[in-house]
DNA sequence: GTCTATAGTACGATAGAC
DNA sequence: GTCTATCGTACTATAGAC
């Protein structure tokens, strides 16, 4: 048996979860989630920069599949093939399901919370839109294809938490369909010119 | 002579630019602000919510403009309308012009301050979002136009505080054509498809 | 593991403007 | 008197330093 239990940093992020659930994010302390993981604050601080991080462990992870799945596409546009792989992340995260309605309510609870669920999203765009401009698309064009895709994701990934027997997969292609309507129609509000 | 020096919430702007260009915002406490501005740090938390909120006080003026201009558009598809409507608003900034790049090159530096940056930036879509939905814009398609034109608008600021002298609506147009081919390229990478 | 700085809150007191 | 802006102080929690 080891001296110290594993896996701190899930525990961490179980016990936080469970106690935000009970009473909002605002009223649970960084004390109080690691005495319930069994752990001290400096352990806390130790495994996560800060209390908010401690809801996205995953967002790293995420990322970097999805910069390889990017990588692994060819034959497709920079819109395209960078949903096509965050299609692909998203299904690995349904296949985890789990409380995924918990968490977006969660965040959207807390303006702290959206606030660096903003910056994780800025920071996928931002990586493929590396991977793209790798491929020789302009830097520019590179940075709105990556933006676009991941408004895409988010669309259609919080629509999948409200109903997670959804197929994730089709949630995409009307996801980004919708988007292609807003983007693309030129001029006139009505059809016809 | 009155017994408060006028425009507390300007002098508490001010003194914080200054103090964050000299030192950062990090190595900058609120007290040091509201001594610079002639105040104490319970006063500072009377104008701003945050420490950070004192960079972004012209941001719900900003927003109501540009509600105001959108209502004012008419005979444009949902993009080209909220496109009109920051340029408009976007001319109205270059008019006051100042310190667009140190507070620019400011925001970059601090992962704080791009955290409140995006927010302010969702909040401004979200604002948008809900006119166009007002105009019988389905949901989903008016917060993608919405979004799309919000991040035009960012892409072609962000130019123009490099070169304050050039031409806002002409950035805001390259923009929005950069923008139309990144998300309209269905398909195949290679042209001719 | 302990100590400390700073952000941010709660509640209250004071004083000029009208 | 009423309204509004300032200031005092004590306190909690995050976060970083040692």
């Amino acid at each position: 048996m080891a001296r110290w239990e594993p896996n701190a940093a899930e525990r961490l992020q179980r016990a936080a979860m469970e106690l935000f659930r009970e009473r909002g994010y605002a009223d649970v302390t960084v004390v109080e989630i690691a005495d319930r993981a069994g752990l001290t604050k400096r352990s806390f601080f130790n495994h996560f920069t800060d209390k908010r991080e401690v809801l996205f462990a995953a967002a790293g992870a995420f990322e970097s599949s999805i910069v390889r799945y990017l990588s692994e596409t060819s034959g497709l546009g920079p819109l395209d093939a960078a949903v096509a792989a965050l299609t692909r992340g998203g299904l690995d995260l349904a296949r985890y399901g789990g409380s995924a309605r918990a968490r977006r309510d969660l965040i959207a609870s807390s303006a702290e919370l959206r606030e660096r669920n903003l910056i994780k999203m800025a920071s996928l765009a931002a990586a493929i839109g590396t991977v793209l401009t790798g491929r020789h698309v302009p830097d520019r064009i590179a940075a709105f294809a990556a933006q676009s895709a991941v408004a895409v994701f988010t669309a259609a990934y919080d629509e999948w938490a409200d109903d997670t027997t959804a197929d994730f997969a089709l949630l995409m292609r009307r996801s980004l369909a919708d988007f292609r309507q807003a983007a693309g129609a030129t001029g006139a509000a009505e059809p016809g010119h």
